[in-house]
DNA sequence: GCTGCCGGGAA
DNA sequence: TTCCCGGCAGC
């Protein structure tokens, strides 16, 4: 049962980017696992990435380790499939699918096997503990790490890049993500097994927006052939913050955690257990703005706005609804709070509305991966890579975090989501849901690390910065750099005023307004208590008096 | 402790 | 708006 979860949660098979650097710049990296038998654990150092993997516990006294390598392929590997370890799976999963690319290579010998174990584990049988279970394990492992997802058979660079995107931003989740704890048990198994099936046939069922499976989304449900995962099966809302990729107003970083915003509010209710109301969730209304230069499109429907862009921008057949969902990274999502009570209104309290009113930069729709500003404006992002055909991960990451605090916020700088619709709309902005008490007394800090980071999506949050919100307690706290420069200066300025103006004590200035005591006769001191009908109206109300004024 | 009066609630 | 009162602050 461990076991299985382990390897489950394994990145095998994943591919992801390193971080840039001499060594690699951002090649893509496959993660795979070498058998090592009878090493002991601490040993495994050859890898760029080492971790015991599932097995010490069923095979006996003899320990197989199994060691977790990152491996560089070439651009030609990676995306023509011609050679090297990820052949397999890239020729495999052309076929479109991972459970398809899982059962093509489990076809084998050794799928049978697997498919049996998976049963045998769904029934509660136990296992033939001996070299069954090392043949098992050698078989998952080439299960798992042969199935790195390749969505369709054609096979773009930028569908390469969505897959390391999607790789990237798992090991991102399993590696930062609180949320991941017990939903990640389904990451690999997503990219390796179901994940474009997720519309279909597979066992993931796929969320309230995944039409076109284009993003990776874990809202599996109690994955049927997973017992082992006591979770219950998650809503599609509470997915949010992990489907990113195809949610503009996401929060921030690739998952979870750093994500704040937007999305805050189930974000943060999935980060600290915390229920979401209701209300906010009924009052806003989705809808799916185009990204493309110069479009902007918006349409109520993923579907819709899928559609569009398949047959607009990326010029497909309309009439095929098939999807390999690139689409997902040209439009994004926008929120709409059709909330009046709840809406601006009551939110912006959380933004002082001095930070809503820098002058938004002219629109310019963040147009993700052709889109050379948006690279240009953040120039910091270690995360993210320049802005190049090939990156979505920018886009997604900036969509991300210009979803986190979207809006005006979001819809500046280089890239961010400033549409029409963004500005128009106080929707984005509403992605920063608050409490009233947060706003009432918050002191505000926003400590600013000032770095060269420029943000360019709205506020320029990138995944590098944290941006956090306590919407328990009053103090929030920004970190980071959360805006463009230009636009940081006039920020914070108006932002530390509009803090002062807040933090202003109520009493000094009653103090200082309040009225001298008057040393003269009063009312009561004429008139003492007896005749306290006679005293002015003022003394009466115990007010100052006005009879006999000072 | 007395007194002036601000802030705010109730009618 | 009027009336009333809790509570703060000066003395």
């Amino acid at each position: 049962m461990h076991a299985r979860r382990l390897v489950k949660r394994s990145v095998l098979g994943s591919r992801v980017y390193a971080p840039p650097g001499p060594a690699g710049d951002g090649a893509p990296l496959a993660v795979q696992a070498v058998k090592q038998d009878n090493r002991d654990l601490s040993t495994t150092g050859t890898g760029t990435t080492t971790t015991g993997t599932g097995g010490t516990g069923t095979t006996g006294p003899r320990r197989n380790v199994y060691t977790v390598l990152l491996k560089e392929f070439t651009e030609e590997e990676v995306a023509c499939g011609t050679k090297g370890p990820l052949k397999p799976s890239l020729k495999q999963n052309s076929n479109n699918g991972f459970g398809k690319g899982l059962k093509g290579e489990a076809g084998g010998p050794g799928a049978p096997e697997e498919q049996r174990l998976a049963e045998g584990k769904r029934l509660g049988r136990p296992l033939d503990p001996d070299a069954r279970s090392v043949s098992l394990l050698e078989q998952k492992r080439k299960v798992v790490s042969s199935s790195i997802d390749v969505p369709h058979a054609r096979r773009s660079e930028e569908e390469v890049d969505m897959d390391k995107v999607t790789a990237a931003m798992v090991l991102t989740s399993l590696s930062t993500s609180p949320l991941v704890r017990s939903p990640p048990v389904k990451v690999s198994e997503g990219l390796s097994g179901s994940w474009k099936e997720t519309g279909s046939t597979g066992p993931f069922t796929p969320s309230s927006y995944s039409s076109s499976g284009g993003y990776w989304s874990w809202s599996a449900p109690s994955d049927q052939s997973n017992p082992s995962t006591p979770s219950p099966p998650l809503s599609a809302d509470s997915f949010k913050p992990f489907r990113v990729p195809s949610l503009g107003n996401g929060g921030g970083g690739p998952a979870g955690p750093e994500d704040p915003s937007l999305d805050d509010q189930d974000g943060s209710s999935l980060l600290f257990d915390e229920p979401i109301p209701r209300k906010r969730k009924n009052s806003m209304k989705v809808m799916f703005k185009c990204l493309w230069k110069n479009c902007g499109k918006v349409l109520s429907t993923a579907a819709g706005i899928q559609r569009h862009i398949r047959t607009v921008h990326l010029g497909r057949n309309c009439d095929s609804d098939w999807s390999d969902g690139e689409e997902d990274f040209y439009y994004t999502e926008i929120k709409l709070n059709t909330d009046a009570a709840d809406g601006l209104g009551g939110l912006c309290p959380a933004l002082p509305s001095a930070l809503l009113s820098p002058p938004l930069p002219p629109p310019h729709p963040p147009h993700l991966p052709h889109h050379p500003a948006a690279g240009s404006a953040q120039p910091c992002g270690d995360a993210l890579r320049p802005p190049t055909q090939n990156n979505i991960a920018v886009a997604v990451a900036k969509d991300n975090h210009g979803g986190a605090c979207n809006g005006r916020l979001g819809g500046g700088g280089g890239g961010g989501g400033a549409t029409p619709l963004s500005r128009s709309a106080p929707s984005a902005l509403y992605l920063i849901h608050t409490d009233h008490a947060y706003q009432a007394t918050a002191p505000v800090s926003i400590p600013s690390n000032g770095s060269s980071c420029g943000g360019p999506a709205l506020g320029g949050f990138t995944p590098t910065n944290s941006f956090s919100i306590s919407w328990q307690s009053p103090p929030v706290t920004f970190t980071g750099n959360s805006v463009s420069p230009s636009k940081s200066q006039g920020f914070s300025e108006q932002r530390s005023q509009t803090i002062a103006v807040l933090s202003s004590p109520p009493r000094a200035t009653a103090a200082l307004s309040r009225k001298v005591r008057g040393e003269g006769k009063k009312c009561r001191k004429v008139y003492g208590m007896e005749n306290r009908d006679m005293w002015c109206t003022a003394c009466r109300w115990k007010k100052a008096c006005q009879r006999f004024t000072d």
